[in-house]
DNA sequence: TATGAATGAGTATTCATTCAT
DNA sequence: CATGAATGAATACTCATTCAT
């Protein structure tokens, strides 16, 4: 992952660089929810960590590299936060639930992860339209959340829609919750998360509630 | 319409200068819509036209008049195509059904359109978050769309969902498609249509059909 | 003084060529008394004059010849308005005194001449330091009034100062009152032009005043 | 001092830094004296001093700073070397014509740096006509030197002229002389000092010259 | 390890000028 | 005569990246 014309101890991490590779990571949050994927240059994001533009490029091989280190130390936290409460969950309705509600919880604990996300998912297009710095985690999220909707299928909970648009589409909603926030910053979470619950709900629920 | 700095707006634009505005507008969704709107600089638009960047600029006062052009162009078109479908429809619940499958039907016959609009959208924001290039266009889908949800919700054909969240939600469904069919061109949007037209029927339907 | 590359009577001018470069210097002396040289663009120029820019390349070969035929333009203008004062006198301390006051109530009753003039020869600068659109401007009045200046001293009125220093210190005295008017619009120029009529006399008359 | 958008302005800056900082002025002084400040582009100031453009906007944030920091340290010199001279006089006679030819003698030595100060002032005027990079300069300087005449018309030493006015004159006959001097390299400076020392000598005194 | 100096490619924009009509 | 379309060079400025120290 390092710079590979930088001569480092390549086996195993040191703390100071795991610890500075850190705190480059949560400036570069920082910057990038706060100023939008475009003006989050490198040099705002070292001057917020109180270090030179190189050491930056000394820990990550290039802007690339840290925006997708940035990715997917979003992608972990969100998961730790998540996964556990929806894995808690015994029936798929409840998982499906909670997996919206934990993940409109998440955003308002950690506002400026889901954020910068976004705004890095959506400056970053490749030429053919995919997704720049996308390491496999929208995949790994939309296959996650699939199976909860497959397992409600199986089990005659949910009706029988499409797995994937139905996967897709709730994964988008709860995507676009940080940009609507930080248009309206007083939004009123818990409510919203209850919509969507209720929403999605009924969006999936089977025909024969009996077994639910 | 010409850069201010260049000529006098004489009464109606000439032939020509509509042409060439329609060109560059076309050249700039192409550019927006594949490349990203970071990508898309003056520079690769002008390129895709066939002409000087110069002339961009001699057709629009600045890159931002471009844009919002853009954005307005896509919207007219969106609406001609969209709108009369929605209102020949009698009832708030084809109305929605209606909105749903006129809007995917507009995005299989131009994708290039709102997949440019989502660009524009997402990385044009200023630093408070807010739209750069949006002349009141999100404003005028969401609350269009919020009176068929009031028309449900009074008629009692709409469950008493917040119609604020009903709306931003499907508009963002539908907005997300786009994206998704550029990863995946092979998509059957018909198909999608459908579901999403399903997803949306449960999830705003009254408890008691009998009225429906 | 026509573009080279355009096939036009070269004998004598038409009405309407007369007439046409008139205005255009008209604007031209309009747009760079508001703007400043750097602004006042040939697009800018046409705009004022109601034309389009290929118009004023059609009466001037170019943007420097325009500046010329501005500052040449002007130059006729203020000695049309100073000189015949300045000739009516009988001796050099009138001439003096009225060279000034007459200079100064030229700047009052049109100040966009002057202050036009200001801009070009401030703005122009030859790369060796001369100006770029002085056609002998500078040279022709500094003579004419160094001759007032050698009469004076041939009468004996005025002391045995350096003719020449003393002639460019009153002019670029003059020069600098458009500047100080743009600043300072409500200017008392009768008390200025007082001010500085005192100050001459006195920098320029004979110890022995029994000759004056 | 540096651009914002690129590193920390730490504690004091390094030699380097000042060293290439000095050496950027001076060339940037060099070429707005030789070709007038429109011409004077990043760039031209870039290549005289053989770095990139990129370079100057390492070291100063924009063209602006650059040309104020210009201003200022040319200022800073003149008022190094006339001041001292000033004030060792102890009559406000002494200290006028001090003024003057301390003035002419900076210019002799240092012919580049009023020249380039003139062309940054005339030409750097903001739309309303006030100057865009004058630090407080044009006030600082004009109201010393008033102050040295209003001395002298308390001591009786001077006759009852308005002090605005005779300042504002006497400091813009100084300032025309680089202008001069370029186009006359051969011209005495010596010669001309004296001459505008005598000059205002005769403008300024008192009719009873019996106090001096 | 870390810094800061330096670069070069790229950005939007301005403008004098040319030229077909 | 006059227009408006088009160009190309220049401008200030940004930023990821390289590299000597």
């Amino acid at each position: 992952m390092r710079s590979e014309t930088q001569t480092v101890d390549q086996s195993r991490p040191s703390f100071i660089e795991q610890a500075r590779r850190a705190q480059i990571i949560d400036c570069a949050i920082e910057a990038i929810a706060e100023l939008g994927f475009a003006q989050a240059s490198l040099a705002q994001i070292a001057k917020r960590a109180g270090v030179s533009t190189g050491v930056t490029l000394y820990y990550f091989s290039g802007k690339d590299e840290l925006i997708r280190a940035v990715a997917a130390h979003v992608f972990r936290t969100g998961e730790a936060f998540i996964r556990p409460r929806v894995d808690a969950q015994e029936g798929p309705a409840g998982a499906l639930a909670t997996f919206i509600s934990a993940s409109v919880a998440f955003i308002a604990e950690k506002p400026a992860l889901p954020r910068a996300m976004m705004n890095i998912m959506r400056a970053g297009v490749d030429q053919g339209g995919g997704p720049r710095f996308d390491p496999g985690i929208t995949a790994a999220r939309r296959e996650g959340f699939e199976s909860i909707l497959a397992w409600g299928q199986r089990e005659g909970v949910f009706r029988p829609f499409d797995v994937r648009v139905m996967a897709a589409t709730i994964i988008e909603v709860l995507d676009f919750i940080p940009s609507r926030l930080a248009l309206e910053p007083d939004l009123d979470l818990t409510a919203y998360a209850a919509e969507l619950v209720e929403l999605f709900r009924r969006a999936t629920r089977a025909d024969d509630p009996a077994k639910e």
